[in-house]
DNA sequence: CGCGACGTTGATTTGCCTCAACGATTGTGG
DNA sequence: CCACAATCGTTGAGGCAAATCAACGTCGCG
């Protein structure tokens, strides 16, 4: 079931008994969300780190002016969260919501502090996950800042092919950074003379 | 002396016990380097994590052009390394510097692995330093996209007056993603009608 | 003193945005 | 099941933010 793909996760990192893994369940839960749902709302508190056991979701920033700003896909096995809102219980400066119907688990912050103390492995294992989000939110730093916007976007491309089958363009767009029509136009130059 | 700091710094998020405070001593240790001296080089692999004693530093990346794009810096209290490159102990993607005249306490990668078996309460302090981390990358990155170069400088002023006047104006325009040209450009701006 | 590093200024160019219009596709209610 | 609306991608004209290039002033330092 749902949680196959959680423990074998777990699993790559550290390993887990059969009593853990019962008490990991008791302390998650399995939430289905449809396309377009909310699971973290900017101004809200966010309340679960999720992990995708299925489906594909989209972290996202309104600026004053109304425009969106994509920072994050997750497919599944990806963790996807406000992690500022959730680690501080303050509210959410992004909003995630479901680009397909999909399937999470949910660990709720008190419950996550009491996994801590039940198996510290864990300790180790969301500080390893963490650092994997900082070191992608570098990269991205870097090639924001180093890169045009056609060098971004083979990137992307070539990173996460199976993503880009799922997200519309203008979602990509905005998390390269650019307008829809500006990712039509760098899109037709390259089919011009492929790659 | 320089551990003062550290220990001071620690402490704000775990207590430690005498006995720990000479263990963490014994698996560290306190390295001076001068002006413009290399703590990490792009290309090697980054041996230590760095809390900053005394001093400041920056961290940097150079692209294919030869450009240089300052992704962070590090003044007193503040910690600096490429950790990817430290923590899977391949080849590192940034260079690290000193600005000024410096004082570092560093973390050997072997030897924090110890500190995590003798002091677990670390892993839960070095978790907290990454998230920390995680979240002002994460910042970065929606600033990079939502907002235009003058208000990221005035975001950076406010932010980091004490670094602003500690660090050379190209390098502040390199951290902002401009040229030096358009920053001083920007600044003229600014002066002639104030804030 | 003279050189090199740093900041400034102006002229020109360019990458990307804005706006507006138009197909294609999807989906939804009658 | 069709009609109409909404959503999504494309295309072009024009504009602006920021880069590039080149020249010059200033300051600290060997």
């Amino acid at each position: 079931m749902s949680y196959d793909s959680l423990i074998a996760y777990i699993n790559e990192y550290v390993s887990l008994t059969e009593d853990e893994i019962d008490t990991l369940k008791s302390l998650t839960r399995i939430k289905n969300v449809r396309k377009r749902q909310f699971v973290v709302e900017q101004g809200e508190i966010c309340r679960y780190e999720n992990f995708v056991a299925q489906g594909c979701l989209r972290c996202y920033h309104l600026d004053e002016e109304g425009h969106e700003h994509v920072v994050q896909f997750a497919v599944e096995n990806w963790w996807i969260a406000d992690l500022q809102s959730f680690l501080t219980q303050s509210p959410a400066n992004f909003s995630v919501d479901a680009i397909e119907p999909s399937v999470l688990i949910q660990f709720e912050y008190s419950d996550l502090q009491e996994l801590y103390e039940k198996i510290p492995k864990l300790e180790r294992f969301f500080r390893l996950i963490i650092q994997n989000a900082y070191i992608a939110a570098q990269q991205r730093i870097i090639g924001s800042y180093s890169k045009d916007a056609g060098k971004r976007y083979i990137e992307f491309r070539n990173r996460y092919p199976d993503i880009e089958k799922r997200v519309p363009q203008y979602m990509v767009a905005s998390y390269l950074g650019i307008t829809p029509e500006f990712l039509s136009k760098i899109r037709r130059r390259i089919a011009g003379q492929d790659t």
